[in-house]
DNA sequence: TCCAAAATTTCATATAACGGAATTAAGTCA
DNA sequence: TGACTTAATTCCGTTATATGAAATTTTGGA
């Protein structure tokens, strides 16, 4: 008799894995393996020990030892030189960086960006939906450093957290929106952002506008605006946004930032090709979260 | 009797498999799995069919298809909406691109970047090494676009093919420099530049002056510098460089270009953590490599 | 609408994955 | 440095599970 098995794949945190253990049983090797694979990578880049991957796995070490050996002959793991541990290698971030391309639309967006960072000597970052996330796939800096709630390029965040984020949640259909909302509270209130009704408060705004324009206080002094991207579909399928200091975002400047973005939204949008299925992110992934 | 896998990780181009299949019997499941996710994750980013999947591995439509089973449930791999093909998950990327740290250095190579930019506004790139090739790990962008051999982030280069990439290979112990040339002249003839001699020649040259300077001809007019960044054990673990204009590394700005160069890399080795084992690349994944 | 091709499921079989125990290697602390 | 603790690796009998061929269902084109 098999488990249903329920994974999180919100946060590849192994901490999080813990409890797993009594669903584990059933589990197909091969998943197990993904498992450990997924607990390497996500794990401290230094490396982990085998003990720990086992006992965060939840399996014993022959086994984890097994399939590391394995994950190491297909070049997804190595071994810290002069020790034990395992982490990620190259291979595989080479590998999955090509993932990053979401279908092409990566390629389509790079020119906007670049044309973005010229035109307004900002740091600009392109973000596209991904279930209850919005991912970074690509970043163009401008003259001064940024930090953003996603990091670098293959960070994410929850749907809401940042203003490109937030434009893609403001602009979905009501009943999508008031899913993601209902899964992500927790997840913003865990950050230290936003309680609920200020959550709805920007979203409105942001519907209301079209845009979106926070002065987080990430880092004081910094703000930026973010717009969606709105597919044939009329889906908010990706973001633009701009990061910058506070100061460059006045209201002289703003209007035309605001309304630079907007157009290479839309021009980025009209190469979307409407019959390209790849670019939708459904809420099939659901199913593999815990309710 | 189970044959010796010998696995070529240099490309992860699908095509290079067709022909493994006779060595197929007798891996284990596991690494058959991740096989399937490495044709998924270097196919076409617009997804491939199990049909295809299944041939370019040498296994049966139904492993392939429990496999794939299992890389969508563990959410490494996805359908493409209203289609059956496969195609990597974004979750994928963004759980290796933490792999991208490759134990710190990235992190630490930041900043160093940004100075540079700001510095030089000129584009710059970091590559690290591995193996027999650089991976671009990290880069930003100055006022022009510059396409560089590694292309993206994550992209990857045989060793001594651009200016980075060259001034890598440059500066290995006499050994294993004649074992990365030995082993890449004909990738690097593959992609159409450089013979043997010239190669030599401009590892000579490179390792006399400390730093490369090659106008590529991969666009006309581009030009790049590139410099070692050598750890406290002496081996070449990373470059940086530089791509800009040709007319923008002339006789007057040159030696300031390499100049800040070198001085930026001394500083990011002087930040490498000499009893941090993690940053080497060791010729063991040579035992993966056809001889 | 129909048809060929692809995807998925079924099933009997063989095989490879499993964990506990034994062995070897690696850290650690005095 | 040497003794000791902890982790890594190998062995092995058992059992679960991966396997491919064939049957069935679904798809994607004409």
């Amino acid at each position: 008799m098999k488990f249903w098995m329920i994974n999180d794949h919100t946060d590849f945190i192994p901490g999080l894995y813990e409890s797993m253990t009594d669903q584990d049983r059933g589990l197909s090797s091969l998943r197990r393996a993904l498992t450990l694979l997924r607990i390497v990578a996500g794990g401290d880049p230094a490396g982990i020990r085998l003990k720990d991957i086992a006992g965060t796995a939840g399996c014993s070490q022959s086994t984890a030892h097994r399939a590391l050996q394995d994950l190491m002959a297909e070049g997804f793991v190595e071994q810290v030189e002069g020790g034990k541990r395992y982490r990620p290698s190259l291979d595989f971030f080479v590998l999955a960086a090509r993932a990053g391309q979401a279908g092409g639309i990566r390629d389509l967006a790079r020119p906007v960006l670049l044309r973005l960072a010229t035109t307004l000597s900002d740091t600009i970052f392109f973000l596209v939906r991904n279930g209850y996330d919005a991912v970074c796939l690509d970043r163009v800096e401008g003259p001064f450093p940024i930090r953003s709630f996603t990091g670098d390029i293959g960070g994410k965040v929850p749907l809401g957290l940042g203003q490109g984020s937030l434009a893609i949640l403001a602009h979905l259909p009501e009943a999508e929106q008031e899913e993601v909302i209902r899964f992500n509270i927790p997840r913003l209130i865990d950050r230290g952002f936003l309680d609920e009704a200020g959550l709805r408060a920007a979203i409105a705004t942001a519907r209301e506008q079209g845009w979106v324009n926070l002065n987080t206080g990430l880092i004081p002094g910094m703000a930026g605006v973010g717009v969606p991207v709105i597919d044939a579909q009329g889906r908010p399928v990706a973001a633009l946004s701009v990061g910058t200091l506070a100061e460059r975002l006045g209201p002289e400047r703003l209007p035309s930032v605001v309304r630079i973005l907007k157009t290479e939204a839309m021009n980025l949008a009209a190469g979307l090709n409407p019959f390209d299925v790849s670019l939708r992110y459904p809420l099939r992934s659901l199913s593999n979260i815990r309710p």
